[in-house]
DNA sequence: GACGGTATCGGTGATGTCCCCGATCCATCC
DNA sequence: GGATGGATCGGGGACATCACCGATACCGTC
């Protein structure tokens, strides 16, 4: 099945570029280049993988990305950016994106990127990698952790409120689903994590940055 | 009633010296060079207030006033150091230190330091005070929060051990008292600090570095 | 000596938490 | 086409949480 893909960048001319390198090749699901029309439209079409600019008026691409992830933890982010600022990679990358690329790339190139990040794989910019490795080492952005992977997006989901303190009949009128679903959710993560409790759960959430 | 004073210096020769300039006006209960020994001593001995040094291995002062304020918040601790640099001081006020002077005070001004700290007043040294004053434009340092002096010691401890994700069980064996008391305590603390449960109460102690 | 605050302990009761057990539906994989 | 795993929902039960009662005792202040 071929890749869903939406666009998000404030200049429109880059942004009709993009999808008419893409399309045929992958299916470009919606384009958006304000923020908050952004966040609604990926809520509504849910696309495989996001394309999004760094820098944008309200918010940026690291709000489009919290936002989304916060309802949609399934989905997954590339950015691309005209900067090659390190300030710029770590944020968008904390935020949760999994993979940065310079807008000086080839439509190849590019389409590769996002089949890689499809898959699951971090892409970056060859330029770039040697810095995000060091970036790696100090303090490891938050999305791609490792046991992270091991919970379904809807556990994933569920396990954010749980962190927040949320209490499961709140977490299932937020989620609509019945309170007894929620307990079933946050059993498997209590047991995926290896955790007894909704404060250890809190705590290993708020070490990790996840919330 | 004469004040309780601890010693805590990695210098023993300057322990020597105050101790003897102290005896008399107030009773020096027991003195230590180790940031480990003054931990252990101080929960056994209970001062009023520790003097207590900034610069020491395996630690330093900070840790000293962590560890003891988790299990006796009443002790107030006054900073006494060579050092008069604003990392220095912000530190230790963080940690929950009452005031801060440097090695070159009188005898008689530490003397006059050690019983306003012991009524509940900060003291700062006189250069210092224009620079502490700045710092609480920025960041108000921890301990010094007007919220938390409506709180008994004892609540304070309780809220601690809540704030940190322990069952009232498990602060009930670590102070050794009954389930009810703890949450007497703890429905006193919610009340005081105008909070609903223990989730709010953990956000509201993160926010303030209390734990 | 009365009063207020703190610390201690107890009962009752509604609600929340987390575990065990069960079930159906659906998509993917081999 | 059956096996697997995710998402959904339910019952029952042990325990934790928190509020609202009550009580006693020790302080210090006025």
């Amino acid at each position: 099945m071929t890749i869903r893909v939406f666009l998000v960048d404030d200049h429109e001319l880059f942004l009709a570029g993009v999808r008419s390198e893409l399309t045929g090749a992958v299916e470009v699901c919606g384009t958006a280049s304000e923020v908050d029309i952004a966040i609604e439209l990926i809520a509504e079409r849910t696309p495989d993988v996001v394309l999004i600019d760094v820098h944008m008026p309200n918010g940026g691409g690291q709000r489009v990305i919290r936002e989304v992830l916060r309802e949609q933890p399934e989905v997954r982010f590339l950015a691309l950016s005209v900067s090659d600022a390190p300030d710029d990679v770590i944020a968008i990358i904390r935020a949760g994106a999994r993979g940065y690329v310079t807008k000086t790339i080839g439509s190849n190139e590019l389409l590769d990127a996002i089949e890689r990040v499809h898959d699951g794989d971090a892409v970056f910019s060859p330029r770039l990698a040697g810095f995000v490795l060091d970036a790696f080492a100090s303090g490891p952005p938050a999305n791609l952790d490792p046991e992270l992977d091991q919970l379904s997006p809807r556990e994933q989901q569920v396990m954010r409120f749980i962190a927040r303190g949320y209490t499961y009949k709140e977490v299932a009128r937020e989620l609509v689903i019945s309170v007894k679903t929620v307990e079933s959710h946050a059993s498997s993560v209590f047991r995926k994590l290896q955790l007894s409790n909704r404060h250890e759960l809190a705590r290993w959430a708020t070490d990790r940055r996840i919330i």
